[in-house]
DNA sequence: AGGATATGTGACCTTTTGGTCACCTGTCAA
DNA sequence: TTGACAGGTGACCAAAAGGTCACATATCCT
């Protein structure tokens, strides 16, 4: 499997994406901690930061006997650039800008 | 299933994120010019453009006994947004626009 | 009309993935 | 230094996903 396979199956697991959402709130959190928000064992959470982590989705730093969790950005940026040239990209965001409007209206 | 699910789950498959590609460099194909290019049965890239319509990151169109296939690059952007706010998007863009500029010179 | 073309459905099989458990290693602190 | 705490491995099972096929419908063109 490639590295950019990797990236793509993370993110199809929504326990994955939770986590992600977890870490892009406030990152640097332990695998306990992580684990104490879901209804899961330790072993299932820990399985998912790995893969996260082996897809370069998370990246970690041993502290002692804890490992902290740190969300990275960039592969998110690599799919965007895919498929949302320059142009297309200006369309887009004023485009969900503006539907971010108008839900805020209603 | 719900709606983000769908997106991730049909963007997990390297047969599906191929078929974007085709389409983003040029859309409006059938089925027929799509299958053209794939080592599958018809069936399977068939099933493939299901997933990837039935997550709207298609889109189609009949005319007469063809069925046209569009690419729809809001999920993307959204999943883009979701994950790096305003702030976060200046460095890691500003970051991979110097990584393809080195990478240019070697 | 009728054959060729383009797309669609449901059943089926194989491989991959999500989740749990028994068991193990490293680190802290009294 | 010993017990409690944080994290790690490999085997295992049930569920989901990828792919193919027999069969079917709609449209075009002569």
């Amino acid at each position: 499997m490639d590295d950019e396979d990797r990236v793509f199956k993370a993110l199809a697991d929504p326990t994955r994406r939770f986590l992600l959402d977890r870490l892009f709130e406030r990152d640097g959190r332990t695998l306990s901690e992580l684990e104490s928000e879901l209804e899961m064992t330790r072993f299932g959470v820990m399985k998912h930061l790995r893969v996260l982590e082996d897809a370069g989705l998370v990246v970690t730093r041993r502290q002692g006997r804890e490992k902290l969790h740190f969300l990275n950005p960039v592969p998110i940026r690599q799919i965007h650039n895919r498929w949302i040239d320059k142009y297309t990209e200006r369309q887009v965001s004023a485009l969900l800008e503006l539907k971010d409007e108008l839900e805020e209206l209603a």
